[in-house]
DNA sequence: CATGAATGAGGGTTCATTCAT
DNA sequence: AATGAATGAACCCTCATTCAT
């Protein structure tokens, strides 16, 4: 039923999506619903949370799994387009479903995407101290890092062959990312 | 009434924005906001359009004021940072309020955003022709360059003290993007 | 204006006809309207009544206006489907566009359908003073003297070919009418 | 609910009638309007067709049930008049709840009336043919009768005492349309 | 646990009416 | 006299939520 919600928010976004669509999706009834979650809002921002704490887990070990920052930023981009392409509800819900449209998600949106900065900063920051990356506000690198790549996930599980263009895609992506941030590799 | 309208959508979006929120903004009762305009939806998706097509435009033509790819990149986010200081509904109406929210958008919402893509990309093709920057998509490359570019402006649309923080920003993201598309300068 | 209003009113009934298609159709504006009219239900009560006199008024100067019972009959008759065939916009008000609209109308449909019944019950008093028809309730036959001739005028406007099957519809319900009463002639 | 509808659709017409009117006349909620009926419009329009089609198979059974001429049109009549005694609703809704007020409801409106002056015209092609009524155009004739009787029970039912009076309108009727006819008897 | 009929607050929209110009 | 922009009460309808079974 939770996997159901999903799919449902993910697909029509938090309003247009009714209770109705979501326990037909499920094949079950209306009251039992409200059996398992005590209204629409909190459901929504349950599994917000839920999926943004997945996605944060699942780069954010990919990541930490690779010793240097090459391999840490193809890691990330792989695991966070791999998501993408299997899991396309999982992005559309975090980067579009629950965009601008319930004032209690705004702090859960904000920190999906203060953790979503700090994944991507903390390989720039320990490569800055190894001399690896040239002198950046890596703060404000991160950020752009992270909005360059949702941009083009976002664009990547729009296309009929997502399948097909990942690998381009993880490809092009990290060594944007590596040139970003000025990578020297020593 | 129609900047009414504009704040109103950009601070609630679409559907938690009613009819009655915008007329008591703009000050007027209910049946003046249908003297004026046919329905909720035509004036989104008319404010959407406008909002878009005048961003992009102001983007554009800053683009192609310069000759230099780094002095195109640098006029195009000093445009595009100057909307999100001066008008910040602006672009929360166009990253943030309509997103996710209407069918009719959605086209719409594609426009906009590949015209986006295409302002950066112009730039890149010209300097791959003349050879200053290294080989690359620069389709896929310009998508990374929107998303990151719109990401910092949005966080930065968020700070309080934002106007004194946008000349880093500008400056920041300039060097970030150039150093992202490998520019060489000969 | 006012014969603007009756079209409207008989082509749209009372509610589906607004005050802005009165004004279209008379060429002035919406204020002009309530420079002559209080206000709309006023108004159609007014036309209403107007309408009902002038029906009632041409009808009855036709049957006081012949000798025997007959002639009277034909001539309310003939009279009634002219205005039907020349004036179809009367008739349609009266008999259709008044129909259970307005409580205040309630009254003056019912003198309208009484004054109607009274038409027709004059003549049969006379003739039965007179011996000409058998013995009967003639406030009952007047009623459904009443009826039948507005159905049959109601079915006649709507044919395209009204003008060309008026003369033959005024025999028939003549005919049917003396029949009716039990005209014996004498 | 649907007699509560009836009711009061038939007491003040199809756009004075509310919603709320009828859920209150129901007593129950708005939202059980429309778990029910998808809308006032539809619910309008099935009322009006399956009232019309019991009033006219009510009618037709009495009609076809009878040998001759005269016992026709007589039991049709009692069983027209025995609806608009004890169900004056049906009579209302039909005869003026639904007139002039719905675009949609036109064509059923013109079939019922069709209908219902065919009921008539049958016995009197019958009787033609068997020369028990003098020449004449009986669809004319059928209307003309249709019109007749509506109107005299439309008179009966606004009558405080109108269970007293129904026998005797009946039998006037029934008098006046066979004279109406020219009925022979043979 | 599960159901789904019932609820009613609240949203978009219409249109008779007013009044400053 | 004439105008038409402005008003807001009231309508139809949706959908999150409840509760008796």
């Amino acid at each position: 039923m939770m996997q159901a919600a999903v799919r449902v928010f993910a697909e029509k976004g938090y309003h247009a999506a009714t209770i109705r669509d979501i326990v037909a999706a499920a094949d079950v009834a209306v009251g039992t619903f409200y059996f398992y979650f005590p209204d629409k809002e909190t459901l929504f921002v349950y599994l917000y949370e839920e999926t943004a704490e997945f996605l944060l887990q699942t780069v954010q070990q990919a990541v930490v799994g690779r010793a240097t920052l090459p391999k840490q930023i193809a890691a990330g981009i792989q695991a966070y387009v791999n998501i993408g392409t299997f899991e396309p509800a999982v992005v559309s819900l975090l980067l579009v479903g629950g965009v601008g449209t319930l004032p209690a998600l705004v702090k859960g949106r904000a920190d999906f995407r203060e953790s979503l900065v700090n994944i991507w900063q903390q390989p720039l920051d320990l490569a800055l101290d190894k001399g690896q990356i040239l002198p950046q506000n890596t703060r404000r690198s991160a950020e752009a890092l992270s909005g360059a790549i949702d941009e083009v996930i976002l664009n990547l599980i729009d296309q009929p062959d997502a399948k097909q263009q990942a690998s381009s895609a993880v490809s092009d992506l990290t060594q944007f990312c590596l040139r970003a941030v000025a990578y020297t590799g020593g």
